[in-house]
DNA sequence: CAACTGACGATAG
DNA sequence: CCTATCGCCAGTT
């Protein structure tokens, strides 16, 4: 089991973080765990860690609130797993930020 | 140690 | 709206 940086915890520690019915983006992963140019990073650790750690993988998504991954790649398991949270796409196959965008801390 | 990789993001056309 | 590029950077090989 290597040894990963501050700023890769911090991601999984961050990833861990994102509510039941709510998502975030890469970059936003990146961007509160210190680095807003880390958005790649956290794909690596999505691939290097997400299975060991259980982590929900799922309610991560592009900048657009699109599935990144391709259809036959993970694209309808992660789709269905969010819809389960109760998380719904709109005509464009995109996820409304409004609603469900997580927003940490007292953004209120 | 150096090259390669990638579920990204911003920008330009 | 779309495609093409470039920058980014730690983990992996």
């Amino acid at each position: 089991m290597p040894k990963l940086s501050e700023f890769s915890l911090k991601i999984i520690e961050m990833i861990q973080k994102i509510p039941k019915g709510c998502v975030a983006t890469y970059g936003q992963i990146a961007s509160l765990s210190g680095n807003p140019q880390g958005a790649r990073h956290v794909v690596r650790i999505l691939h290097s860690s997400s299975r060991k750690r259980d982590l929900p993988w799922h309610r991560i998504v592009n900048r657009n609130g699109e599935i990144s991954l391709s259809p036959g790649q993970g694209y309808e398991i992660q789709k269905q797993l969010l819809e389960q949270e109760g998380i719904f796409f709109n005509e464009r196959d995109r996820i409304d930020f409004e609603k469900f965008l997580w927003k940490p801390l007292g953004s209120h």
